[in-house]
DNA sequence: GGGTACATGTAATCAGTTACATGATTTA
DNA sequence: TAAATCATGTAACTGATTACATGTACCC
C-alpha cells in the first residue's frame, strides 16, 4: 500500500477515474475542459499514468476486444481508498503560481515604460482570455464543488485582469 | 546562440546574477524571499542550472582561490543579451497555478460538510500565512517593479482568503 | 574544542514533456 | 474512396526533485 509515492497528476487521474472516465482518451477530454485548467499536463501522462496506478493495485485494466482495443480502466477498491484518504486529508499545501509575466516583471527593472506597458496588455488579454473561457463554463457546470472551484478562477482572473490594467495604467 | 532551449528557470538565474548574485548559495538567499515564492525551485538547481548557462557561454564561471572555492557567476554579453530580449518579449503565454487545494475540491463531491469545511480552513490558514509573509516583504521592498510583484502577490493571496472563508461558510 | 548551523555541492532517479507514429472513424 | 480528423499510444530525453555527503565558520 504505498500511498505517498503518488503524485497530483495520480489523484487527478483516480478522481476522473472515479467521475466516471475510462479511457485515457476520456480522461483527456474531461480534464481538458475542466481540471486541466489548474492542473495542466500532456495528454501523454494520461497513457502512462494509469499503467502505473494499475500496477500498483489501484486501477484494473481491461482490454476492449473489438475495434480500437483500448485500455479501459476501472477503480479498485484500493484505488477509491486511496482516493477518498486523500481527499480527506485537508492539505496546507502552498498552492504554486507559475507566472512568466510576473517573472519578466521581476526582473524586468530595464524595461521602458512602454515595454512594460506592452507586457502588461499581453498579460491582461491573456487573463481575459481565460476569463471568457470560465465565464462559459460556469454556465453548464453542475456540482456545486465544480462550481465553487470556477468561482475560484473567474475571482483569479478578474484579480489579475485588474492588476495588470492598472499596472499599465499607472506606469504611462 | 541557442536561445529557446532556456527555461523560466535559466532566466531566474541570469536575472538574478543580473541582479548581483554570484554564487550559487547567493542566488538561493535572495531567490528564497522574493522570486523564489512565484516560482519555486530546489537549491540543486541552482547548482545545475549555472553550469549549464556557462557552457552555453551565458555566463562566466570563476573558481575562487582560498576558502570553500566556490564557484562565482558573471553575466557574460551574451548572456545579458538573452536576458534582456527574453524580458523585453512580452508573454501572452498563460500563467499556471498548482493548487492541490482546488483538486480535492474538485473531486471531492463526496466529502462531508465537515470535511469540506476542514480544507476550506486550512487552505484559508495557508493564504493568511503566505499574505502574512508578503505583508512584511512589502516594507522592504525599493524597487518599483518588485513593489508591483509583491502587490500581486497580496491582492492574489487576499482573493484565495476570502474565497476559502466564504466557502466554509456557504457549506456550514 | 565540540557542537551546531551555515554553506556547497554531487549522484541517482523519475516525473513530465516532446516528438513521433500509426490506427480507426467520419465526411465530402 | 480519399482525405481529414479523431483517437491511441510509444520512445526518448531531460529538467526537476530527492537524498546524500561533506566542508567551513561560528559560538558557547
Amino acid at each position: 500500500m504505498p500511498d505517498n509515492q503518488l503524485t497530483p497528476v495520480s489523484y487527478v487521474v483516480l478522481g476522473l477515474v472515479a467521475q466516471g472516465a475510462t479511457t485515457s482518451y476520456d480522461m483527456k477530454q474531461k480534464a481538458s475542459r475542466s481540471v486541466g485548467y489548474f492542473w495542466n499536463f500532456p495528454h501523454s501522462q494520461l497513457y502512462a499514468e494509469p499503467e502505473r496506478l494499475a500496477k500498483l493495485g489501484l486501477l484494473e485494466e481491461e482490454r476492449e476486444e473489438g475495434g480500437r482495443r483500448r485500455r479501459v480502466y476501472t477503480l479498485t477498491p484500493a484505488g477509491r481508498k486511496a482516493l477518498d484518504e486523500w481527499l480527506r486529508e485537508p492539505t496546507s499545501e502552498q498552492p504554486q503560481i507559475r507566472d512568466t509575466g510576473l517573472l519578466k516583471l521581476f526582473f524586468g527593472a530595464g524595461l521602458t515604460p512602454a515595454e512594460l506597458s506592452a507586457l502588461a496588455r499581453a498579460q491582461e488579454e491573456a487573463h481575459l482570455a481565460r476569463l471568457a473561457v470560465y465565464e462559459e463554463i460556469a454556465d453548464a457546470v453542475t456540482s456545486a464543488n465544480h462550481a465553487a472551484v470556477v468561482r475560484a478562477g473567474l475571482l483569479h482572473e478578474r484579480t489579475f485582469v485588474d492588476f495588470w490594467r492598472e499596472l499599465a495604467a499607472t506606469r504611462r
